[in-house]
This record gives structure tokens, sequence and C-alpha cells, in this order.
DNA sequence: CTGAAAGCGCTAACAA
DNA sequence: TTGTTAGCGCTTTCAG
């Protein structure tokens, strides 16, 4: 196996010198080489299969062609690999790729993963939460062009992207009254997060657009996943007076919904319509029938989210930044039925 | 804010050389440096807050720092990221990171990743599948230390982590054995992947050596996700002589054994026990009761192949080099219980 | 005990 | 139209 191709190899073999070489291979402009010559160079460094040192380059250009991709989570919330498939998309269209590092929730990692970063001169750095945040980034992000994902500060520091929780609780109630339901509970959770606030809100604007009524008992708060859904569900469902139809605040939740539904005899979409949100497959395609949910623009914010840093690595510039809102698309399944009678 | 300091920073304001410098803060052995000058000069790199370049270190010592991390797919599959946590963590220890590709089953994006990891002056390369599977990794894989993970070649070629797939689903069928079963289904799947056999085996093996009788028409195969699961758990539950317990492919053929032993009228556990496979976590806890299944030993393959590939990296060999199998430990939780009567 | 000098592979002024 | 030279920031002989 032979030593990989370097730029003096081709200089020597075409008989040019390395500057030439270099020149013609990177297209510089304003330089009048002859075609013959070009030409040459370019069948020689085909011949050798020659790859520029990107090591080497990014020293001499003090730039890297390498973005640092900091998540707070990949581990524990199964979606954020799609930003990451956003980001690298992204980031491959302009030549560049992700050093990534995930802290699951160990803030120290944070630190040490930045100055990673740093030491290998990466151009620029996103930082990507799993789900919708306000943080407080490590100063040392400050040293290099940097977005967020799924996260904000509360000073405009960094560009920053986020979903739409309002709006997009909204088109799902929308859908459930579009649908003919007329009493449709939420399912809401307890974190101290803004999709907690966001999705609450949404709900209620939705209700008082149609003109529905608005009943305390069919709106429940518990823990955001699973057996929290099952006993929310219950809460709500148990009473005589149950709505026909739940939102709920994620899928995990539905997915206790979907459970809370069957254990009392009842049908989902027959006799209790049910939109999560989020759209985690596993659970939206897995479940029976499959759920109607919201799905989050994941893979569009990272993409965002590179295309933003790259214009801003070549243009810095100092804020501040208002958050980007990002609508989350209905997924329309088969949870979402008519209500009887 | 101030340029990042350099080597010449820290030697002119500590009025050594460069070398010296290098000297103190490599710790290079067999250097007689007096402690007083080693002492100032470490002083002075902490008020500058220097940190190496690593573009430049690596380009000088022919090492980045760097490891490529090629995924088939984190996109499609929940639980490859914990490979990617394993190999991230062993990498922070070396000082190594992790630049990560994945391909999403875009098999043309394969050999665009490991070029442009080669481009970079990556120490190795990881290919790692998101289940186990028989691959043909592209020849430019050859260029740099490699180690397959969750996959194998024919040739052994590199070393590579695959689970247990027999051993296993003998695993988990004994644990129903123990409960008390002695009507155990198989809930299988037709994929042409080695699990697809291994697992099977492994359900036969379990039952022969349990002295159980083997009933064809308690073991069915289909699509390996929650409505193949749906469809074989019908086919065999609808049977008067029907098991008491289900070992299942995976989990998400348990998702939809759940919904049809509800559909059934019967309860998990209590009348259907149900194994699963993966473990993955949002259907293992999310399903009402908690799934029992086997947990995929994810993260300690992503651990061993960061460390086996820099151990490969400091010693090159030639191979050839037999697959290391990882057990699938038992992860107990509620959907296990002893048949009736 | 310390430093000068060469060079990793590349780009960019500047000459010719 | 092409080449010389310097240098990105670092490590590593080799001298002193």
């Amino acid at each position: 196996m032979q030593m990989k191709a370097t730029l003096r190899d081709v200089a020597e073999r075409s008989g040019f010198s390395i500057t030439t070489v270099s020149h013609v291979l990177n297209d510089v402009p304003g330089k009048r080489i002859a075609p013959d010559t070009r030409e040459t160079i370019r069948r020689v460094a085909d011949e050798l299969a020659y790859r520029p040192n990107q090591l080497a380059q990014g020293l001499r250009r003090q730039r890297s062609g390498t973005i640092g991709f900091l998540a707070d989570s990949i581990l524990t919330t199964p979606h954020a690999h799609k930003v990451i498939s956003g980001a690298q998309d992204a980031a491959a269209e302009a030549g560049s790729m992700l050093l990534l590092v995930s802290t699951d929730g160990r803030p120290e990692l944070e630190e040490r993963g930045i100055t990673a970063f740093l030491d290998r001169q990466v151009d620029g750095i996103v930082y990507a939460a799993t789900y919708h945040r306000i943080v407080t980034p490590p100063p040392s992000l400050r040293a290099r062009p940097a977005v967020l994902l799924d996260a904000r500060t509360d000073a405009a520091e960094y560009p920053s992207a986020v979903p739409d929780e309002v709006g997009s609780a909204r088109t799902a109630v929308a859908e459930l009254v579009r649908a003919g339901h007329r009493r449709i509970g939420y399912l809401g959770n307890v974190d101290d997060i803004p999709a907690t606030a966001g999705r609450l809100a949404g709900y209620r604007q939705a209700l008082a657009e149609a003109g529905l009524p608005w009943q305390p008992a069919w709106e429940v708060a518990e823990a955001s996943e699973s057996t929290g859904g099952y006993r929310a569900a219950r809460a709500v469902l148990d009473r005589p007076d149950r709505p026909t139809a739940l939102f709920c605040f994620n899928d995990r939740m539905a997915l206790g919904a979907y459970f809370a539904v069957q254990d009392l005899g009842l049908a989902v979409a027959l006799d209790v319509s049910i939109i999560g949100f989020d759209d985690q497959e596993i659970i939206s395609e897995g479940v029976h029938p499959g759920l109607t949910t919201m799905r989050l623009p994941h893979y569009e914010m990272g993409q965002w989210g590179i295309r933003t840093l790259l214009s801003l690595i070549d243009a810095p510039s100092d804020g501040p930044y208002d958050p980007v809102h990002f609508d989350c698309p209905l997924v329309r399944r088969a949870s979402v039925g008519s209500p009887r009678g």
C-alpha cells in the first residue's frame, strides 16, 4: 500500500512547480495558466489519486473544514439524530464534516467538548439541545461562530432555531375540531420547559378560536412519558362527560393514553381520537392504529443550523439574533376519527 | 477577543526557545531540563491559556487525534446512538474525537464519507452497522486501521464485534422456562440477517435443553416491526392450544404483540408473558406493563471498537480476526409472570 | 541543560 | 505564464 500522494509528487511527476499545481488544482482565479499545463497537471493528479491533506490545508488557510456538533444528548431522546442528519447533509454540501460530542446529561463534558473542538480548530460550533430549552452555554462557546438548535439564550447572543410550540399545538387541535370533535382534552406535562406553556397555550387558543368550551377537568398535567400519559388519560376518560378526543403533549404520553383507552374497553379513533406531538416513529408508526402527530422539524433545523453557521463564518456578525421558529407539520395516521353519534 | 496563544508566544514570554517549551509541555522523556525552567514554562503556558493546535500537531506527528465513525444509519434505528456514545467516551479517554458520517441507507455516501475521513487524516475508522450484518465495506476502508461494529465480513479482514444472537435468545427463553412456562412461542422475523437464524436457533436450543415440546404452530415469522408482531401474535394466540409465553424477535414486534394480547381480551404477564429483544427504551419502558427484554450491548461495543482501533493504530497487525461475540444482558421488567393454573 | 534548523503538506505574496 | 519564498504551528533530530 503506497503512501498517499502529495502536492509535491504531483509537481515532480508533471514537471511543474508545486505552486503551479496548487493554482491549477484550486482553480485560483486571476491566474493565467496554459490550458496544456492545466490538463497535464489534472491528469497527473488523477493518476496519482491526489487528494489534498486537509490538515495541512487547514493549518495554512486557518479553516479546518470541520464543524463541532455538541449535543446535550443523543442518548436519551430518539429523534435528535435527525438534527445530526440534517446538519451532516448541509455540511457535506459545503465540504465540511461534523466532529461530534454528546454530553448526555454530563455538563462537565460540555466545556471539555468545546475545548476539544477549539484544539482542532473547528470553523464553528453547533450547540444542540434535544428539546426546546433555554440554555446558558459556557463562555468558551464565544471563541467561534456558533448557533443554537432547539435552544435559545435569554440574551439573543447566537442565532437559534426552535419549534413553534404554540402554532403547532393549534394546528393539532384544529385537526381534531375539523374531524368534528367538540369535547377535546389535553394531556399536558409538568416539565419546566418552553414547550409546556407553549403547547398548553396553543391548545387553549385553538379551543377559543373554534368557539369550544374550555373544561378544567379535561386539562391535566402529568409526567411526560408513557405512564404519565396513562394516568392523565385515565383521569380524563374516567369521567362521565369524557372528551371524545385527546391532544397529548408528546408521543410517549400518547402511547400511555392508548393503553388507558384499551383498559377502559374503548377503541382509539372510534371512541377516542388521539393526537400526539414529536412524531417519534417507533411509537407513532408502531402503535395500533397509527398515531397522528406533529412532526418536530429536526432535520430541517439541523440543515438550517449548519447553513446559518457557515454564512456566519464567512461573514461574522454580532447579533442580536431573534430565534427562528419552525413549524411542525401534521402527520396524519389513523388515530383520529369522527366522534360517535 | 485576542488570538489563541501559540507555542511561540509561550516561548517569547518565558524567555526560552520554542524547542524547550515543546519539550516541557510534552514531557518529552530523556530530556534534562532545569526544574525552574519547567515551572516557568508551565506557568506562562497557563497564563496564556496555551493549547496546542492539533492541526499543526497532527500534521507534524502524522496523527490527527481524530477517528472516523461511519454509521450506516443513526436515523432509522433508535439505539445506534449508544454505540456512538460508547465510542465517544472511549475516544475521549485517549484524547481522540469522532468525525461522524451517517449514510442512512445511501450507499453512495459510504465512499464519500471514507474519502472525507482520509482527507482529514483520521487515525482510524469505525464502520458501524445498526444491526448485526454481513457487510462488504468499500476497499478504501483498507487505507487505515478499521474495525467493524455490529457487522462482520466473510473474510476475517477487520476486527469486529457482534451480539451473541444464539446465546442471548437462549437466555431469554430460559427466563420464561424459569417462570414456569412450558408452552413458549416464538414471534420471528423474515429478514435475511444473522439475527434471524441466530435467535431462532437459540429459541429451539433452549426448548430442547428444557425438555419442552417444539410446536411448529407456535413458531411464526413476520415482518420485524409492530404490525408484523401484531399479526404474528394473533396467528399464535388465536389457537386453542395457545402458548402462555412469547419470545419476540425484537421489541417492536413485542409492541405489536401487546396490542394483539389486548385485542384478545387478555393481559400481558397475567395471561401471556412476553420477552422482547433490543431494549429500545421507548418501547420497553413505555409499554404497560414494562417489557422484559434482552439489552443489546451497544455502548460496550462502541467502547470496545475504539479501544481495539486505538491499539491497532499503535501496533498494526494483519489479522485474520475472529468476530468477538457480546452477550446481551437480560433486563427484567414486568411482562413475565407465571402461567395460570 | 538548551536551542537552531529542518520539515510535516499546503497556500499566497511577490518575482521573474 | 510559471516559480521562489515565506510561513501556518508544531515536533524532532542534532549541536552546543
